[in-house]
RNA sequence: GGAGAAGUGGCUGAGUGGCUGAAAGCGGCUUCCUGCUAAGAAGUUGUAUGGGGAUAACCUGUACCGGGGGUUCGAAUCCCCCUUUCUCCGCCA
């Protein structure tokens, strides 16, 4: 959510960093919204105020054995054009709120501009392209034939984009997930988590995926409770309503979980393998920071998810998005993207965005700064680190021979077990 | 799921209709004092949202005592609903 206070100062630089992302979009109604709103709220101030000044009177009259019947009938004549005014200033309030929720972050001024993913700049390309003496295969047929994921009998238990890890598959996708945990925790100094898959709608609404994105989330009939669609939700939250102190700052998170997605929208896309399924296992870093501490936060959380791709010597590149391409609630993301053979391109496996106050805003996430004294919001930021399933594509595209077997990367060797999947 | 109790400021804890944004204590901050691993004294100290002011200091209005509604001239205080926590029972991995 962006500061109102912000958008009535510099109206015309944010509406032109909003413009960036989409020239459609304005923060004119906003403004509208909140001049009428202010009105309403400066006239229900004073008739309040003169409403308790009265009140004090009668007590006071009350005390002294005066009759006070004639003003209080007058105040409580006052009572009507009160609760009017009052239910005026609700609605707007309720109006600019809403309105407030549904307009994007300001992309930061670094942020490449662009009008689709085709204006998205490479910043950086670790490896070269994997190379094949042969035809390779593509990941879904590899997992088939060495009997490491059947995604038949998963469409069964549930419906299409599901699947079943099994044998040294399950095996794989565990030892990724241990892999990645442990490389956050132990040398990058994450805190482990290990949060709720079902939160409430003010948990979504906290980091931005409500109300603009209710039809992308799994919900539960009845209750109040969605599944996550990434662990950015629950992490991001947890320190929802607290002030936190400076000097914790910055807290560094990760969390592994599933991550639960409709893909509504994107049938016929990606139908075949593990690239865009309705369940998937990620490992996510999550921090909150001081704004000042805030760039360099990004930067090294974006290192951090690149070593992993590193360790395992996968081949990929490191691509600034541009305004048309960023998501909803960040201000600057760097996408990684891991080469995949069955695409003949390089495919997101990670995601690094910042959010500047955007979602601390919305969480109501603040810390105390020691110079100034007051309250203010954090930065929070995040980034895959990395998603598991696409990891486990690319392993079994990238590190693929001739006689349809795989090798499992060094790194990787301690935590599966094996050193070949045949 | 059933029964009971309770939700007040960073914390502890007063307050049962008006002068209470809220006593007191603790903690925090500022200053003073003391030559000693710390003690003492004084002052200060909530959040949000408006207005004025230079987007400062500061002045000022309103709202906020778990959340929402109601009664009343006036509600932390009375009534209703919801929610959370605790205790007991039931169930269960």
């Amino acid at each position: 959510m962006l500061d109102i206070k912000i958008i009535r100062a510099e109206a015309d630089k944010v509406n032109e960093l909003l413009k960036r992302r989409n020239p459609e979009l304005s923060i004119d109604e906003v403004l509208n919204i909140d001049e009428k709103r202010r009105e309403a709220q400066t006239k229900a101030d004073e008739l309040r105020s003169h409403r308790k000044n009265l009140s004090k009177e009668i007590g006071i009259a009350i005390k002294e054995g005066k009759d006070t019947s004639e003003i209080q009938a007058h105040v409580k004549s006052m009572g009507d054009e009160i609760s009017a005014l009052e239910e005026k200033e609700r609605e707007l309030n309720e109006a600019q709120q809403k309105l407030l929720l549904s307009i994007p972050n300001t992309p930061d001024e670094t942020t490449p501009v662009g009008e689709s993913e085709d204006d998205n700049v490479v910043v950086e390309k670790v490896g070269e392209p994997t190379k094949f003496n042969f035809e390779p295969k593509a990941h879904w047929d590899l997992a088939t034939e060495l009997d490491l994921v059947d995604f038949d009998r998963g469409v069964k238990l549930s419906k299409t984009r599901f699947y079943i890890y099994k044998n040294k598959g399950a095996r794989l996708e565990r030892a990724l997930i241990r892999f990645f945990l442990d490389v956050h925790t132990q040398k990058h100094g994450y805190t482990e988590y290990l949060p709720p898959l079902l939160v409430n709608s003010r948990t979504m609404t906290g980091t931005g995926q409500l109300p603009k994105f209710a039809e992308d989330m799994f919900k539960c009939e009845g209750e109040d409770l969605y599944l996550i669609p990434t662990a950015e939700v629950p992490v991001t939250n947890i320190y929802a309503n607290e002030i936190l102190k400076e000097e914790d700052l910055p807290i560094c998170s990760t969390a592994y979980t599933p991550c639960f997605r409709r893909e509504a929208g994107s049938a016929g896309k990606d139908t075949r393998g593990l690239i865009r399924v309705h369940q998937f296992n990620k490992v996510e870093l999550v921090k909150l920071c001081t704004p000042e501490q805030s760039v360099e936060e990004h930067e090294k959380l974006t290192r951090d998810a690149q070593e992993i791709l590193e360790l395992l010597e996968l081949p990929y590149r490191k691509v600034a998005l541009c305004t048309a391409d960023i998501g909803f609630s960040a201000k600057k993301c760097y996408d990684l993207e891991v080469w995949m053979p069955s695409y003949n391109n390089y495919r997101e496996i990670s995601s690094c965005s910042n959010m500047g106050d955007f979602q601390a805003r919305r969480a109501n996430i603040r810390y105390k700064n020691t110079k100034t004294g007051k309250n203010e919001f954090v930065h929070t930021m995040n980034g895959s680190g990395i998603a598991v399933g696409r990891t486990f594509a690319a392993i079994l595209e990238n590190f693929q021979d001739e006689n349809g077997s795989v090798h499992i990367p060094k790194v990787l060797q301690e935590y599966t077990g094996f050193d070949i999947i045949e």
